[in-house]
RNA sequence: GCGGGUGUGGCGGAAUUGGUAGACGCGCGGGAUUCAAAAUCCCGUUUCUUCGGAAGUGAGAGUUCGAUUCUCUCCACCCGCACCA
């Protein structure tokens, strides 16, 4: 053994062997209990960044304590590797995002391979590869059998000078980020999943996910957002027909005060057609991008009609007004508007000038000022002819009940979420695999004709998809025989290759099927780390594909991931790491400098993984300063060569103390990783231990053999976090066999064991003392010695004590005036 | 705008079930070692203080013998908002 720590020659002998050895190939073993341990895969951007670090780190530092708890441990890393950023790149640097893409694999996977993550990489895919998305393509066909699948016509954001559609992230300020141009919406074509038809069973499985926090399971309860209400009919004055409209307040109906379609509502569009003012409008209104933010902040305008519809209660006219708040694609684009209990509508009504019609009331007697806002809680009915008197909660009942008798109207669940749209007019990203006939059908490719594989060798001219303008790609035969035909040429949104991906590690090698019984030897992952910002979209869409493998047959589980552990952010002075704020920190140059181990001590240590992470440098120091202290710590022990019998009748008071300190530490440990998952804490119970054995007496054999236990024990139980080290450390002690197949330490019962304990003596709730007792000292005899203490008697002295409350094991109050 | 979260010394953070606020680390100050420096080691380090203590966990209120922890109101920052991944 060195004297010194050289974490580069320790960590290359150490990854060296682990690769020759196949240490972390995983097969289904019956014996033992499987661990699936997943970390979300990168994105292949170009190199990792300290986020990646982080989480790859949290996932082997899992992955390694499991299996030295005996379980069978699959941890498996890929490449998300289609996404707009390679287009960028491709456009920029005349580069095709293929060659671009893999480049960055190989780069990216020689860092995690250098961080020493205990990856089975027999089992590393990439979703642009044929053989991977080929089964996306092919789950996407018995989908559109199944009827999962439908086209409609969608808003997107449009660049009217680049002539393209554009991601929301291209929107800046309302401007094409290239061309600079207002993007306008405009509605195009698309392809839906239906998620909707799940919408209630994502919901309630929530409640299944006990390993989940609670923040992200209310976040995708309140995404989802399940709504009871009434769908009710307005009949269009003069017309047959009806303008159909959903509340979840029919108690409010009596004060409904105009009606608001969207822009492009066929009521909008029919009284424009004499109208140029309204025609104006209708143009103004496709202004902006389709963001929720943009859409939720706009400023909210809207012009009458001159169209009037029936009150479905008291046939009253009520005014149609047109807006850019209503849009055509979501409900049935049109609402029904109360000013007076709705705060959009009272501030819509507030500037038009319409007039508010109250008919619900505080039940106690506060007033509500209608003049300054909206009254929208639930109350008492006035104004409201045979309804008056109900509270809200009965009215919803008997104005339901009045318009389903009438025929007007029906109750309705409904949901916030929207059938997700998998349609992108993008080239780096997989096809969707659906020709179109000439006689407008679109047939979804047969299954011997998979994949439909993506052009890779192409080139850029402009922006624009270059598949788009590729006969040789476009042109192909209908599979119904009617001749030629077009293929499609929208490709995948890429959530769509990251909702199946933890499935296809199972069985990443099968060329004739998607999934196979491997699946369910695995599945579901048992714990799953990523970024809080995944919180909604991808674990809904991953849950929702889950759902649907379950239905085809293809696997049993009905959740994919038992636990999330979602991580936080790192942040350099105060603000998140990234490309646009150019404070990214490149975790290359300080591997190179400080080894691997340091880095993932770091990043383990600086915070619990789900709050942010403040970088810092001085911070990485000092977690090399530990790794030095620790080794010169094992190497003056190992230089004595006694190693010492520990007789543990005979020991000392101290050694007592040295040996409790060690077996607390590792009780300790056991509960902080794997029940909490606060790697800060337990790292910092490792650095105590250390400290206490850096100050222990190293006279006799009891010494000796005490230091060697603590020695043991620490490298065990920092193994998880920095394994290099610990494995040099671990055959430095003498240990014959490698530390990745060693167990998880235990606690000696009897080193914990102790008669006298310190407890803390209050007087009105202020620290005035401490006493030592008898662990089983009665109660009496408790408050006589915490009383009697040299400085709470000094306090207590001159007062009657009122009360006196004793915690048992940590705490005296005496409660005294 | 809507939904979710966070807020504790100079800094990152700890306090796990309502029970000693500031563990551990960084930084800083002092000392040892050194020709000197780096490295290393030791001691100190919330603020104020009349040296008895007092105050203190974003602000304000409340519950309690006792609140960083629970409740309410407010402020600041962060994440997400369906085509970034």
């Amino acid at each position: 053994m060195h004297a010194e720590y050289n974490p580069a020659e320790i960590e290359t002998q150490v990854q060296h062997r682990w690769e020759k050895n196949q240490s972390f190939k995983v097969t289904e073993d019956k014996d033992k209990p499987k661990f699936y341990c997943l970390s979300m895969f990168p994105y292949p951007s170009g190199k990792l960044h300290m986020g990646h670090v982080r989480n790859y780190t949290i996932g082997d530092v899992i992955s390694r304590y499991q299996r030295m708890h005996g379980k069978n441990v699959l941890q498996p890393m890929g490449w998300d590797a289609f996404g707009l950023p390679a287009e960028g790149a491709a456009i920029k640097n005349k580069v095709p995002p293929a060659k671009w893409t893999y480049e960055n694999i190989d780069y990216m996977r020689g860092q995690l391979k250098r961080l020493g993550f205990a990856y089975d990489w027999d089992r590393e895919l990439a979703t642009c590869s044929p053989d991977y998305y080929r089964w996306e393509q092919w789950f996407f066909t018995k989908l559109y059998e199944k009827g999962l699948v439908y086209k409609k016509t969608a808003v997107v954001n449009w660049d009217p000078v680049d002539q393209t559609v554009l991601a929301n992230e291209q929107v800046i300020d309302g401007k094409g980020w290239r061309s600079g141009a207002a993007v306008e919406r405009r509605e195009i074509p698309q392809w839906f999943l239906k998620i909707t038809d799940y919408a209630d069973e994502l919901l309630k499985d929530l409640e299944t996910l006990d390993g989940w926090p609670d923040a992200v399971k209310t976040m995708q309860a309140n995404w989802i957002g399940r709504s009871d209400g009434v769908e009710i009919e307005f009949t269009i004055d003069g017309t047959d027909e009806a303008l159909r409209v959903y509340t979840t307040r029919p108690d409010t109906l009596m004060g409904v005060s105009y009606m608001a379609v969207a822009a492009e509502h066929p009521l909008t569009l029919a009284a424009a057609e004499n109208n140029t003012e309204l025609r104006a409008f209708i143009e103004e209104c496709k202004a902006g991008g389709t963001s929720e933010v943009e859409m939720e902040t706009m400023e909210k305008k809207g012009m009458p009609l001159n169209v009037n519809v029936r009150h479905p209660v008291t046939d009253e006219l009520i005014p149609v007004w047109t807006s850019n708040f209503v849009l055509m694609g979501y409900g049935t684009g049109a609402v029904m508007s109360v000013p007076a209990h709705d705060q959009r509508d009272w501030e819509f009504a507030d500037k038009y000038e319409i007039a508010l019609r109250p008919v619900i009331f505080p039940q106690d007697s506060k007033e509500h000022d209608l003049s300054k806002s909206a009254f929208i809680d639930k109350g008492v009915l006035k104004n409201s002819a045979q309804f008056d008197d109900l509270l809200s909660e009965d009215a919803f009942n008997a104005i339901a009940d009045y318009l389903e008798q009438k025929g007007k109207g029906n109750r309705k669940t409904n949901y916030r979420l929207r059938d997700w749209g998998i349609s992108r007019q993008r080239y780096w990203g997989c096809p969707i695999p659906i020709i179109n006939t000439r006689s407008g059908k679109a047939l979804a490719v047969p299954e011997q004709d998979l994949p439909v594989v993506l052009p890779e060798e192409i080139e850029f001219e402009g922006i624009s998809s270059p598949i788009k303008s590729m006969p040789k790609f476009i042109n192909t035969d209908a599979p119904d025989g009617s001749g030629i035909a077009e293929r499609e040429t929208d490709t995948f949104d890429t959530f769509f290759e990251s909702s199946w991906y933890f499935a296809r590690y199972c069985c990443p090698d099968n060329n004739e099927a998607m999934l196979d019984e491997r699946a369910n030897y695995w599945l579901p992952v048992d714990q799953y780390i990523g970024g809080i910002e995944h919180a909604i979209l991808h674990l809904l869409y991953a849950r929702f594909f889950n759902k649907l493998l379950r239905d085809l047959g293809l696997i049993n589980n009905d959740e994919p991931f038992i636990n999330l552990l979602t991580q936080g952010m790192v942040l350099k002075d105060g603000a998140k790491m990234s490309k646009s704020k150019g404070n990214t920190v490149d975790p290359q140059p300080l591997i190179e400098k400080y080894g691997a181990d340091t880095v993932r001590l770091f990043m383990m240590f600086a915070a619990p993984p789900d709050q942010s992470l403040e970088w810092s440098e001085s911070g990485v120091e000092g977690a090399h300063r530990f790794l030095k202290r620790l080794w010169k710590l094992a190497h003056t022990h190992l230089k004595k060569d006694n190693a010492g019998q520990l007789d543990k009748n005979s020991l000392s008071d101290e050694q007592a103390q040295v040996r409790r300190k060690i077996h607390l530490t590792i009780n300790k440990v056991n509960d902080d990783i794997g029940r909490r998952y606060t790697f800060n804490t337990a790292i910092a119970a490792v650095m105590e231990l250390i400290n206490t054995l850096s100050k222990a007496s190293q006279d006799d054999a009891n010494d000796l053999a005490i230091m060697r236990e603590g020695i043991e024990a620490a490298v065990l139980l920092l193994s998880p976090i920095v394994p290099h080290i610990a494995d040099a450390l671990w055959a430095a002690l003498g240990h014959n066999t490698a530390l990745i197949n060693a167990s998880w330490p235990t606690p000696d019962v009897d080193a914990l064991a102790q008669d006298m304990i310190e407890i803390v003596v209050q007087v009105n709730g202020k620290l005035r003392g401490k006493i030592k007792i008898d662990k089983e000292l009665p109660k009496e005899q408790i408050e006589a010695q915490a009383k009697a203490e040299e400085n709470v008697a000094k306090f207590i002295d001159g007062m009657t004590i009122r009360k006196i409350i004793v915690v048992p094991g940590r705490l005296v109050n005496i409660v005294a005036s």
